[in-house]
DNA sequence: GCCAACGTTGGC
DNA sequence: GCCAACGTTGGC
């Protein structure tokens, strides 16, 4: 009766420095708080617990897909909007209105292939991370640039 | 460290 | 509602 929904298909960046994918490995369990763009915040609210995202490093030497995770959570009011003491607090937030959202995310695997390697291929011309300019730190993967980017990161981890 | 691109703020 | 000024992001 229930009927099964198909899982979406994320990019979530991190500047390793803060929070890398290895340290997703050794949490195991992470809230993805802190996100304050509209944009941005309406895909975490488009997110269903089982989902999958890539775990991008930006702002580093070499600017990468480190790994998948999971989203581990339906989306939530974000924490942070009402603690006074973060970076993160907003006063325009109301619990009866929380204007910030947030999931947690889980490890599922390391899965390198650098932001190079990425403008390499061939069928990621609609990906926003590959797009001039754009900053969004969360954003849509489609299911065939899902299975492209998982089908090369995988085969360049065999030569290597 | 530079700078292009983008988002937000606030005066008008 | 416009838009200049400013702050931030993030690749290079």
């Amino acid at each position: 009766m229930s009927p099964i929904s198909p899982i979406s298909y994320w990019l979530l960046k991190s500047e390793p420095d803060v929070f890398s994918y290895s340290d997703l490995e050794r949490v195991k369990l992470e809230p993805w708080n802190g996100v304050r763009n509209y944009q941005a915040r309406n895909f975490l609210r488009q997110m269903k617990m089982g989902d999958l995202a890539f775990f991008y490093h930006s702002s580093t030497k070499i600017p990468s897909i480190a790994g998948i995770c999971q989203i581990a959570t339906d989306p939530t009011p974000d924490t942070l909007q009402f603690d006074e003491t973060s970076d993160y607090f907003d006063a325009k937030s109301t619990e009866q209105n929380p204007r910030w959202t947030m999931v947690q995310v889980a490890p599922v695997q390391a899965l390198e292939i650098s932001l190079t390697q990425l403008r390499e291929l061939h069928g990621l011309e609609g990906l926003a991370l590959l797009k001039k300019g754009s900053r969004l730190s969360v954003l849509p993967v489609t299911p065939l640039e899902w299975q492209l980017i998982c089908n090369a990161a995988r085969a360049i981890s065999k030569v290597n």
